[in-house]
RNA sequence: GCCCGAGUGGUGAAAUCGGUAGACACAACGGACUUAAAAUCCGUCGCUUUCCUGGAUAAGGGGCGUACCGGUUCGAUUCCGGUCUCGGGCACCA
């Protein structure tokens, strides 16, 4: 399966997301690579040059989290798994060109990282400022959102704080324009749901950044602010509703007013309590807190009042928002919790405006004018917002302005098992970076985590060096990076998987950009945009010539399964796997209780989830694999369900497939000898039984043929089925049917060979059709064989299906009227009406309308 | 909470552009083969028998049926509006 750059022959690059190497493959590894091994062996038949490449996301928490479990190093972990699962896919019969694999925690490819983070600092799209992380306080160390449960550490159960640290950011919103312009017209071999769901998450919204004035000074006696708070809206025709403002905990003003209000600065202590993740923000209890300061509204001139809200981020534009309770949801019942003021100021005619209860109507932009607004009372919407912003420019008090939701990139984190940040930390020059002669930073690979922090802060061989400035003795950065950053580029160094002297080269401009990338839906924001805007970057440094890497996406469908757990007493979840745990269902065949096997108590269902490790559900497909052979697996995965949707994971049906490996090899050996030295194909006169028999032996390879180019394997299966099922049935040893024998198991060993390869390969050869199926042509479909004089129509009534009508195949539109409207079926179901209408489908029905 | 999907027999599913709903399998049931079992082979298999013909729960016909409610159309699993349930993502799991 090893591949070359060779010129002669169409290049076709097929590749899956990489693996994290988690232990052992679960069935959403082998539905994954087993797609792309049938796509990649289908296209192989098809002449292309085709590269199939696999390698390992090795970097990751999880590694370290087992290190603290079972006190081994992460890097021995890892590459133990490594080991293990490349040995399972070997055993799987995947057509991998294994000369290329890449692994990401080896310093030859993590080296590339740090080099062309380096150089994203000198272009400025890299930067180190603060961000804000999950602080657990009783271990004292930065917690992932994962390890956060209702707002406590998974291991200490303490409440977990919001605590800003420094750390480095990739500046993705600098290419938010171009990276959502190229989702709407770059990206049409991906599916619409990825590319609505990119499109909604980069967010795009125009609107106004203003600012309400004051008069207040910090202890220093400087204005907070030069004496401006800002704010941004999407609904400056609402402006004149302003009743009240909020302001993040963090904000200067709420610190300011903190110093002298002792409620205040506890509740914004309390507002500090709680995780980062955007789902806890957006579902917790909205809770506010008066100022008592005031802002002077820009256009208005009325005082307004500053509050504290617990729902308003620092981290969101300038951590500040104005309230309008009667045209947007959320100010509307922070409003009338608060007993808030509610001003309307645009006139609704849908529906009448309550200030009880609140009405999708009230926000609504499109049919409403403004009231309430001095002199922009009349206004619609768009005539409104540029009223409102020429005089906020007028006072020099605000802007039109787009913003996205998409935020800046945080790479750092707090932990053992990464990329080292190639940064030096020194009490003199500050954060310098590491001279690029200097790079790979290599990360020693003895540490084992204990959970209490990151281990690089105490590992003196790492962390001693020398200032590149000033060489004065310093310290490293600590940090690693993010691990979407391995991910971001992987699937480029497969193309050029040696080379020592650059990040890509030759290989890169031969193999890319991607034709077909495949992975879980579950990746469809984060790592593909990740990916995109890495792509750019190196686009923009002159590294690559093209704007996107993945020319076409398979988002395959998650691989779920029942979780099951208990809680143990100390409050931690532990969890079981389904293989070792029996269900009881009901009548219906729901789960109704679940019982472990070892101890016989029950155990709580904890719902269908995707297979993780987190949440020890996944399937491991080895006992398939010794119990039944690599096709048997490969063949019933892919009958399970079409690609792209959801599989619920059950093993009921793998009997069938094994069924069916069997019942081809018994047909093969039983027609060998009476195929022997016969020529497939087309003979002339052959009777008519034979004719229709090869009819429908190319009319399943043209159906084949047709699913396997839309790569809906599924349907390819069960073709392999219907062939197997027509060649069974057939009587008879004259030389045609020999002939027909032959021709129809020729194209179904072709059919089925990229879905099981070891069967159809072995029976390729010995049925004489050649020596290496691996390269032989996919079928042909005869069309002369399609050919046929009379087609049946389906006849409707009045759109019910009521008859048949045979008509001759070559019959025009007007034919087929002619025939229809004498049906006997018109007498019989048309209640003595006469036809008024006869619509006719070509090749496919009649429907007659009385 | 927000964004994106999915929902079809007892089960997994199929139906290429709006045109015969349930291909192909699994399970189940009935039969053949066997001393017996396994394996294999053949057959039945959406609901309705208080809708009709029939002695009949055989057979044939009719009606209903693709989560639920409504709409567009000669015709809707497919398109539109709404609802429910389940799944994915929400930026430090990968």
């Amino acid at each position: 399966y090893r591949v070359t750059e060779r010129v002669d022959k169409k290049k076709f690059y097929a590749c899956s997301m990489l693996p994290y190497p988690s232990g052992k493959l679960h069935m959403g590894h082998v539905r994954n690579y087993t797609i792309n091994d049938v796509m990649a062996r289908y296209l192989r038949m098809k002449g292309y040059n085709v590269l199939m490449p696999m390698g390992w996301d090795a970097f990751g928490l999880p590694a370290e989290n087992a290190a603290m479990k079972n006190k081994v190093a992460p890097a021995k972990w890892t590459y133990d798994n490594i080991a293990y699962m490349k040995k399972q896919m070997q055993a799987m019969g995947l057509a991998i060109d294994w000369s290329r694999e890449v692994t990401a925690c080896k310093p030859d490819y993590y080296k590339w990282n740090q080099w062309l983070f380096l150089k994203m600092l000198e272009k400025g799209i890299a930067e180190r400022r603060t961000q804000v992380v999950n602080w657990d306080p009783v271990d004292m160390t930065v917690l992932a959102n994962e390890q956060v449960i209702d707002g406590k550490g998974w291991r200490t159960g303490a409440v977990i704080e919001k605590r800003e640290i420094p750390g480095y950011y990739l500046n993705i919103v600098k290419y938010a324009p171009e990276l959502l312009e190229h989702t709407l017209t770059k990206l049409p071999g991906w599916p619409e749901r990825v590319r609505t769901m990119q499109e909604n998450w980069i967010g795009k919204s125009e609107g106004v950044r203003f600012a309400f004035t004051h008069a207040i000074k910090d202890v220093s006696g400087a204005l907070i602010g030069d004496g401006k708070m800002y704010v941004f809206t999407t609904r400056a025709d609402t402006i004149m509703g302003v009743t009240f403002c909020a302001v993040a905990a963090e904000h200067p003003l709420a610190s300011h007013a903190a110093t002298s209000n002792k409620a205040l600065a506890t509740f914004i202590e309390e507002c500090k309590k709680g995780g980062v993740a955007e789902a806890d923000m957006a579902t917790m209890e909205k809770k506010g807190m008066n100022t008592g300061l005031q802002v002077t509204h820009p256009l208005s001139g009325e005082k307004v009042d500053v509050w504290v809200g617990n729902y308003v981020l620092m981290s969101y534009g300038d951590g500040a928002v104005m309230g309008v309770p009667a045209h947007d949801e959320r100010d509307f019942a922070f409003a009338n919790k608060y007993g808030l003021p509610i001003k309307q100021v645009i006139a609704i005619p849908a529906a009448q405006f309550s200030s009880e209860t609140w009405h999708e109507s009230f926000g609504d932009k499109q049919s409403g004018v403004c009231m309430n607004s001095g002199k922009y009372d009349g206004l619609t919407y768009a005539t409104a917002v540029n009223a409102i912003t020429s005089d906020l420019v007028a006072k020099n008090l605000g802007e039109k302005k787009t913003t996205y939701r998409l935020r800046d990139w945080g790479i750092s984190r707090q932990r053992y098992w990464g990329t080292p940040i190639p940064m030096i930390l020194c009490n003199t020059c500050g954060a310098v970076p590491v001279p690029e002669k200097d790079l790979p930073v290599v990360l020693p690979e003895d540490c084992i985590p204990d959970g209490s922090g990151n281990p690089l802060k105490s590992h003196a061989g790492f962390l001693n060096v020398a200032c590149p400035k000033c060489a004065k003795p310093s310290q490293r950065e600590t940090d690693t990076m993010d691990t979407f950053i391995d991910s971001s580029w992987y699937f480029m160094r497969y193309c050029d998987p040696q080379l020592s002297t650059a990040m890509v080269g030759k290989g890169a401009d031969y193999w890319m950009p991607m034709d077909q990338y495949i992975g879980g839906i579950e990746h469809a924001i984060l790592h593909l945009l990740y990916a995109r805007f890495w792509t750019k970057v190196m686009r923009d440094l002159g590294l690559v010539k093209f704007d996107e890497p993945f020319t076409k996406l398979l988002t395959q469908g998650m691989v779920l399964a029942e979780t099951f757990y208990r809680k143990n007493a100390d409050g931690s979840m532990e969890w079981f796997n389904p293989s070792d745990v029996d269900v009881e269902t009901d009548a219906h065949g729901k789960p109704v209780r679940a019982v472990l096997r070892s101890d016989s108590q029950p155990v709580m269902m904890g719902g269908i989830e995707k297979m993780a490790k987190s949440k020890n559900n996944g399937v491991d497909p080895q006992d398939l694999i010794d119990a039944y052979g690599a096709d048997t697996a490969r063949h019933f995965t892919m009958r399970a369900a079409h690609p792209e949707d959801t599989l619920f994971w059950s093993d009921a049906g793998v009997a069938g497939s094994y069924r069916f490996m069997r019942r081809l090899w018994d047909f093969a050996q039983k027609i060998a000898p009476q195929i022997q030295g016969i020529k497939p194909g087309a003979h002339a006169d052959l009777a008519d039984a034979l004719k229709a028999k090869r009819r429908d032996l190319h009319a399943t390879l043209q159906k084949a043929t047709f699913d396997i180019d839309r790569l809906q394997y599924n349907t390819v299966v069960s073709a392999g089925d219907i062939l197997l099922n027509a060649l069974t049935e057939m009587k008879g040893d004259d030389a045609h049917t020999r002939a027909v024998i032959a021709e129809g198991i020729s194209i179904l060993l072709r059919v089925l060979y990229p879905v099981t390869p070891h069967l159809t390969f072995a029976l390729w050869k010995q049925l004489g059709f050649g020596e290496n199926l691996l390269d032989a042509p996919w079928p042909l479909v005869d069309e002369a064989a399609l050919k046929q004089d009379n087609i049946t129509l389906v006849l409707q009534i009045n759109g019910k299906t009521r008859g048949e009508l045979v008509v001759p195949s070559a019959a025009d539109r007007a034919a087929i009227e002619a025939l229809a409207g004498v049906a006997p079926e018109i007498a019989r179901y048309g209640e003595g009406r006469a036809p008024k209408k006869i619509i006719v489908v070509p090749g496919r029905l009649v429907n007659i309308v009385v």
